[in-house]
DNA sequence: CATGAATGAGGTTTCATTCAT
DNA sequence: GATGAATGAAACCTCATTCAT
């Protein structure tokens, strides 16, 4: 289903030589980690849950191919994290303006999540219940803020270029993802929610935002 | 059948007869489950260190004061949620327009955080965390539903007479809540943000957003 | 409603000199006790429910009236005895022949059930779930042994006297008791059982199983 | 959706494919229950002292291998049940007359008593401790009471035929079971009883409560 | 006398993890 | 590689009992 083994191999410190989304093992408990965590959330999501709804018989399995529940949540988020760099990127560059690429991260954002809810769901319940407690989670967290600080560059230099208005592109930043972190939660308990109509109100409503005074 | 009070009172001290946060235990229970929550947040806050933070010398106490988790965990939100209505409703009653009164919202929101950091990390934690499970407990998502529908039906009105320009009322406030609320989160592990700047930086982008077209 | 206090004060160690049924709380408690075994059985026959049941605010108020759980039991085992002493023995010593003696006894101890179906369903729970461990429990399994070893004494007299068969009159009374306690327990679930016509029928199951061979 | 064994048998291990009493582990668990509940009675038999006398270093084995507390009861009923069943059965049958089939039925509980003491003091404890709570446990009792049916059904026809006396037949069935299950639980406290002298007696006592009026 | 808060032990259950096979 | 039994900690909750007021 949600494959995406062209890319590099890219092996993780584990035993065995194998691509995180290589191995059958490997990409089926993340792949039914993703479905559970969609479905119960991140603390109820327990190895015998994600077992069963693996189709193994034990949690051992799930031991045994994973250090501990950090490893695997930490397989769940890089799967997801590929999966959204690889349909986000090509759908933000298509674009030249400040002001479309804005447009195209938040549409894309809830495209994929109209395509891929479980996957966005699972990420968004890891990541917002992350604590500092985990050394190797910590890094998600990192790696996330320097998407956010990316996206304020970007920002910043259309201001300079006087193609948005003035305004704390931080604050901004984390307004959007904001809005669209809520979508991925609401769509997650209401199957009904367009998501992609969401994301046109939402793209508008920053759009206005960030406009530069006329 | 036989016996019963001659009083025909029967209550049991701590159930009827008492507000939420009137009785001593019952009060200091929950302000040190609102400490602990901020601090490790809704799932691992446990009986044992609320107990410990309070310092009681068991869980058994807490359990003779609330009838179970949930019970505890409605104290909470219920505490939390006079302790906003009560800071928040004077602050936008203020306000004559819909401009003006939705700029008390966001910037009181974010004045009360400054001042109880904690309770509203914690509602945020719990409202958050919370899946179908409990009837309890979706009685208060119906509420916060309850509110995010009082102020739709304010935009309404204000579009309706041409003082905000035309958009989803829906998505608006639930992107200005999701705002909000993600300052919450942020200002749990980051105690040097600055979250009335953030406020009025709020302020101003929902201004924007919201502005009828001239 | 079961009052007699007519009889004398016989009083307990405990510290203050109340007689078992006299003062109000410890009869008022007794009661509510017997109540809620006969309603949730032996075990699960808390203080807290007793409590509840008996309109008091708190479990502390039994311990304050007994020395603890076994105390109390021993409180309902005495006023049931009492009940049921008061009750049975007129209506057998009635009787001359051991068999109308027998047939009383039997159709008694089922009146007596009609009236009081939370007295004897409490005292069957009580004495049913007795293990070694009490002491002071012990004495009542001993007390009943001794009611026993009386009928069995009646018996062998009026086998000598040739009025009955021969049998063993241990494995008869215990037999008899047997099927009044069985109907007890049936009774406490299964409030339309006609126990007075279960009475009679054991009483005639008896009559033939004792009656001299012709 | 994804995954499921490719054998399509997705078996737990110990739910399907395993009779009862097979898999060693359950069945040990059930052994040590029986020995606990027989000596401590239903209630006192505690995850913790079944765990202790199954050489068990932890109650979570016995959580491992039965879902709960009433899991575990059923199945110490159903191994009993059916030991019973197959001792009881062949011995009934080997007779064609009511009354030798009721007198084998009275000595063969008895003597199967004598066999396994501990068995029918287990089920004995279990059936008399049951409250309406367990959905399904109470099944349990129906299968009981479809026993007794049984036996009722077979008395009625011995009655028409004439081989009985006249008399209410569930009467008598629950007076026979109360006072075999009476020896039951005597025995279980004084190893020195001697339950097939009580059958005996027992037989006799109801041969002679039965017998057809010459 | 009466209250109800406090205590600590004990209950069942779930969990992630380990290990022998 | 794969399995599932075993483990021990930790969770929530109930209980009988004690004690200061």
């Amino acid at each position: 289903m949600q494959a995406r083994n062209s890319s590099g191999k890219q092996k993780t410190g584990h035993e065995a030589g194998s691509s995180f989304t290589g191995t059958g093992r490997r990409a089926q408990i993340v792949a039914a980690a993703i479905d559970v965590i969609a479905e119960v959330g991140y603390h109820q999501a327990s190895f015998a849950k994600i077992a069963a709804h693996a189709g193994l018989s034990s949690t051992g399995m799930i031991s045994y191919h994973f250090k501990g529940r950090d490893d695997l949540m930490r397989g769940v988020v890089i799967e997801v994290m590929q999966l959204a760099g690889g349909y986000m990127r090509p759908r933000i560059e298509a674009h030249e303006s400040p002001a479309a690429r804005l447009r195209a991260s938040i549409e894309g954002n809830l495209d994929l999540l109209a395509e891929y809810p479980k996957h966005l769901a699972a990420i968004v319940e890891i990541l917002g219940n992350l604590r500092g407690g985990d050394p190797g989670m910590v890094a998600f967290l990192e790696t996330t803020e320097g998407i956010l600080a990316f996206q304020v560059e970007q920002i910043r230099t259309a201001q300079r270029a006087g193609e948005f208005c003035d305004f704390d592109p931080w604050v901004m930043v984390r307004a959007i993802r904001a809005a669209i972190d809520d979508v991925v939660r609401r769509a997650t308990h209401d199957p009904d929610l367009d998501v992609r109509a969401a994301g046109r109100e939402l793209a508008d409503l920053f759009e206005r935002a960030t406009k530069r005074t006329s």
